[in-house]
DNA sequence: CAGGTGATGTTATAAAGTAACATTACTGAG
DNA sequence: CTCAGTAATGTTACTTTATAACATCACCTG
């Protein structure tokens, strides 16, 4: 544990929330949390009769694995590398990859950042939620958040004047934590 | 004066949440809201020293003009349109509608409703804000709304964790309430 | 009126997303 | 097992949204 004062301060913080450390903090390990981001889609899939095809599979690790949110095209591009390595066939098209994003938005196994034409996974999957996120205009990070406070506020704000909530979207970006202090040192 | 007793109740509620009624009534004037809007920009781009040029002006009117969100193509379309009445020259290209749009976001003339790349008339361009909208997927119309409270709980949250805000996207897509009412009926 | 700045015109292309139909893979009834 | 039906993927072509790059025009300022 090599933690300093202000990791701890900040993982506090969060916690005072009601949430997990959002961020992802230097020690924070890329190929486990993909690989339990996998697994734990695998569940829900398998609980909900969807099929994570190979391919669904594949598309989400790609998402996964960048971290920060991707474009559909990106995925394509990483989607042809991996797969031409050794094989013969056409690379894959633009179809492909929108057809396993829509399975994998449906499930919410991935949420698209509107304002940025991306998508990003989703680290709790199991739950009713469309994202609220903190996208980091510095390092590209972006946090999904899921504040009661600020639903409450939007629903408050509907069922004052008698609208009917279908989806919420809520993108913030400016600059993360660390980023912050990077800027103002 | 023809207003009905849900009418008033409803301007009611939203009195009390501190707005203007934000969904367009049966009795709403277009063309004198237009006007206003258009010339409220007037005074706000003489106020800066910026230049409402007659292209920027005519892109805003049509923004305007259509009281849905529209998008920039549709823009353009219809800036051919009223162009080429009696006119010789080649019909306007992608970039101009976009640089008037580019001019309008800046100077939050009008704001761009990311979830459905489109532009909307921005009610009250003089106060700082980026709008919080409510989107009918039944009718298209998209109000406006900046609510307090929603700007409180994302701002606090951003707080607790050390996030700095630049620039918050709320759009909430549902049933405004002339449409929840006919659903509902 | 020269010269710079800002606005617009013009051409070409990038980036994001989808429609439509062909083919393949899986599944369940007989 | 095997055949039919459905779900998934492949393939082609295209639409929609947006921008880069350079040319021209307009306007103001000394």
């Amino acid at each position: 544990m090599t933690e300093t004062k202000s990791m701890i301060a900040a993982a506090k913080t969060a916690e005072n929330a009601g949430l997990p450390a959002i961020f992802p903090s230097e020690r924070h390990d890329h190929a486990h949390c993909v690989d339990q981001a996998l697994s734990a889609a695998e569940d829900i899939c398998a609980g909900r009769n969807a099929r994570l095809t190979p391919l669904r599979r594949q598309v989400l690790e790609l998402v996964w694995r960048s971290h920060e949110p991707i474009g559909a095209y990106d995925v394509l591009a990483k989607l042809q590398r991996e797969d031409s390595a050794g094989e013969d066939g056409r690379p894959a098209a633009p179809p492909t990859v929108y057809r396993a994003l829509d399975f994998l938005l449906k499930h919410r196994l991935v949420h698209r950042i509107e304002s940025m034409n991306a998508y990003v996974g989703c680290p709790h999957p199991d739950s009713e939620h469309n994202g609220q996120f903190l996208i980091c205009t510095q390092c590209g990070n972006a946090a999904e958040i899921d504040d009661p406070a600020i639903r409450r506020a939007i629903g408050e704000h509907a069922r004052k004047i008698g609208f009917t909530i279908e989806r919420i979207t809520v993108e913030v970006s400016g600059l993360c934590p660390k980023c912050s202090a990077n800027h103002a040192g």
